[in-house]
DNA sequence: GTGAAAGCGCTAACAG
DNA sequence: CTGTTAGCGCTTTCAC
């Protein structure tokens, strides 16, 4: 704990180094355009009297803030444990931090707490926002595009409404879960079931629909609802066995939740991979090397996911200061939309 | 994505209603002394604009930011994964919730980010600082103390000399585990071996002391360093065997080191807790739980940590901006001090 | 090149 | 009660 101090302005520094305000400005923004002896002197006033620059003056007539906001809705309490968001803050975090720009982190618990993000985002505090809005009837979409600043979302939003034209970065949830189970079919299983996320994220809905693809026409009672935690998994996969005991594989929307079926086939004396094989999504190394046996995956840059949207709202960010300017070299992706990476399936034990 | 526009100011809200700016500042801090009429005509004016005060303006005047930075240095780049801090951060950020005051997360990768963070801690864009600085060694309690603005430590920092008076905010690493051997004593077992955190970190170095305290002139072959990890809790556990074949209890400096000692247990054919008996530290509800047998283990109240580091700093930035007014009652719990908490062994299955 | 001056949007005395 | 008036600390034309 230290005291507070009056802290030391442009005026001081000015005074001390024989100059006026605006030189110091200058000096402080790079230095252009003052004459070397001068940005000397000022220098050393600043560094004498230890100057930093206010933020909130300068943002007041600069209108940059050198900062994003990080929105993640938290209903379920449990998002921010996850190593999921933990991976992709990573990513975002490093990428902030190479453009100078500070994350700003805002949880929500809950309704209660939207007025107050909405409040913090419509205040100016940041140059934009990354969102991570997990249900498709989450009204924290909505309330960002309503703050009407750049934002982009992580994974595909749930469309309410007005995020129809909404940027998002999302990994090919539905392509990868293809891949799992057609690499599960050409292991010559054919009672394959599905474990799935809660179906009200997009990510879990996509995940079914790319299992659908493949197995068309798949008898219903393959498929059970998880919701993304092991608990979940442990609780669909007795399910299964209990509808469909000649199931010969199971497919998990992500990998907490193949290491709860992994228990419950292992309580119940299935060999996986011999009797069931397995796989699981996400390759979350932590979960996914210290299953036994360790898990065949589908896996996602989480961290380069992170990175990613960053990068977009930073250049969002940046156009918007820079007006519509027409002679930036339309490189490869260039355009600012959304982004949708490739999965890749990983093989180990299980499957 | 969305395109800015230019906002409503206190100004435009002014004209239409037909008021001074004074008016409406007045009414949108809480309108006392505004007589109803015209609260009402301001009220409408702000709803039909849209308006919502920039912070940035009103930060300048009132050197107030109802935000505060958490920072949290991450040399180790897994600290962000782990679970505790995902603990630690719910606390905190339901406390400042409560008080309006936003969460701005600082991650420092290194060194250099540690100026970024200086400049920005430096640059008044929040009210006080929570910092979780794990290394005996780190710069960043310093830094910060530098910034000259009310701090909480998360955690006993290691004293890096200005910091001796620092406020901080711990558990009672060294009363638990002295709890923890204690009660591996009154099971009967005399070869306690303990598997140590990373001991440049106060936490680890503390529970060794107390695990030192009831092991009096214990044989130092019993002693092997963990890292707070499963594969560190591994690996030690596996020197530990190698060394004292005799061993018949271990406490390990955490629930991650003791799951993975688990497992070289389990793995070596020894019975847990019939040959050996272990104990964790932290009480981790997922690790703690999921392991076989369950673990028995020291519990500290993690998020209420967070909390409570929130509310000495908030108290702190009132005070300040209260001065030196002294007539608060001064009840229990108003002192501005450090805070040691209480922790509790917790027994399941494994000793 | 450098300085003077005009605000950015808001709050906080101070009058009335 | 309400309006007027100063700034908060900084950037940014615009002259010199």
């Amino acid at each position: 704990m230290t005291e507070t101090a009056p802290r030391p302005t442009l005026e001081a520094v000015a005074a001390r180094a024989g100059v006026s305000r605006a030189t110091v400005s200058r000096v402080v923004n790079g230095g252009d355009g003052v004459r070397e002896p001068l940005v000397e002197r000022v220098r050393r006033a600043v560094e004498e009297l230890g100057y930093v620059p206010n933020q909130a003056a300068r943002s007041l007539v600069t209108k940059r803030h050198d900062a994003v906001a990080v929105v993640i809705a938290e209903p379920e309490t449990r998002v921010f444990a996850d190593p999921f968001f933990a991976l992709q803050l990573r990513g975002i975090s490093k990428e902030l931090t190479l453009h100078d720009s500070q994350l700003v982190l805002l949880l929500t618990e809950g309704r209660a707490d939207h007025a107050r993000v909405g409040r913090y985002l419509a205040g100016g505090h940041v140059d934009g926002a990354l969102v991570f809005s997990l249900h498709l009837d989450d009204p924290l979409p909505e309330l960002v595009q309503r703050a009407r600043m750049p934002t982009v979302f992580g994974g595909r939003p749930g469309w309410s409404d007005g995020t129809r034209n909404a940027v998002y970065v999302d990994s090919d949830n539905r392509g990868g879960a293809r891949e799992a189970v057609r690499h599960l079919m050409g292991l010559g299983r054919r009672r394959v079931a599905h474990i799935t996320g809660p179906l009200d994220q997009t990510s879990a809905v996509d995940r079914l629909d790319g299992f659908r693809d493949v197995m068309v026409d798949v008898d219903p009672r393959l498929i059970a609802e998880g919701d993304f935690t092991p608990g979940g998994g442990e609780r669909a996969m007795r399910v299964l066995l209990e509808r469909c005991p000649d199931l010969d594989a199971v497919f998990a929307a992500n990998d907490l939740t193949a290491s709860g079926a992994l228990r419950v086939l292992r309580a119940q004396g299935r060999r996986v991979p011999d009797d069931v094989a397995v796989i699981g999504f996400d390759d979350m190394l932590p979960v996914a090397e210290q299953t036994d046996p360790s898990l065949t995956t589908v896996r996602q840059d989480i961290e380069e996911m992170g990175r990613l949207m960053a990068r977009l709202l930073l250049r969002a960010v940046d156009r918007r200061g820079a007006g519509p300017d027409e002679d930036e070299a339309p490189g490869v992706g260039d355009r600012l939309s959304s982004v949708v990476l490739p999965t890749t399936l990983v093989r180990r034990d299980s499957a």
